[in-house]
DNA sequence: AGACATTTGATGCACACGCATGTACCGTCC
DNA sequence: GGACGGTACATGCGTGTGCATCAAATGTCT
């Protein structure tokens, strides 16, 4: 009986910390930047994976974005010049999403952002 | 300079976490209970302070919800019959928001859901 | 009392989202 | 090879959100 009570404790912590964290980071990220929460998240999977090319599926993968959600960041992205579709050979139903230099560029300026916010928002937590 | 991935790492698992909570619970609530997430929260704010009416600004200071939004939200929930809205007679630029029975009925139900979603989602977090 | 700033909640607007669907392509089985 | 179910991404649509703004009421200062 009493676990229910803390699962909501729980439930409303995370929330509240989430929610604070993303309200400041959406802010931050557009003043700076002009970027989205969505869209920084996605420059920043890219550049995880940046090894080569990837799907659509393997960044949505990495992500809690539905996948039409993807599809407008992405093209979204490539309208600001940051990143570049390209058709999948092996499987043409496949597109290739690949970051540009100005992508590159423009998410290690935005990176700086984020840790900041980061450290203003998350520092207290034991 | 391990702080900055540490906090990456946090800030990661904090917001995977959420949001797949936060997506069950949507779902869940939706289709059982025809409730946005917002919906649900602001009926539970509205229990947790049933001692008395409140005004709009107690409530949304409670959650993460900005004041359009909630100002929006509540309208939504008197449609349905959920809550009531009345004049303040002190301050006449202030808004009491009162859960009615049939809101009271209906949070108690959903209750369940959000605390069954919460369990499935929740627990395993050391 | 009168003028002005502030507060409270509602609303116009643009936007990102999820769901359902559409289109193109792949793989399989006959 | 042709038909058919499944997969990958795009898109139409409705909805909830935040920001900016608005109207009404309050508070303040002279």
């Amino acid at each position: 009986m009493k676990a229910e009570a803390d699962l909501i404790v729980r439930w409303r912590e995370l929330a509240t910390c989430y929610n604070a964290v993303a309200c400041a980071l959406e802010r931050a990220l557009q003043d700076a930047h002009g970027l989205t929460m969505s869209e920084y998240e996605t420059l920043d999977r890219l550049v995880d994976l940046n090894s080569k090319k990837c799907r659509m599926q393997e960044v949505a993968a990495a992500m809690y974005l539905s996948q039409s959600a993807l599809s407008r960041t992405v093209a979204r992205l490539e309208k600001q010049g940051y990143v570049q579709r390209a058709l999948c050979q092996n499987d043409r139903r496949g597109i290739f999403v690949e970051l540009t230099d100005a992508g590159r560029r423009h998410h290690a300026e935005a990176r700086e952002t984020h840790l900041k916010i980061l450290a203003e928002h998350l520092t207290p937590n034991p």
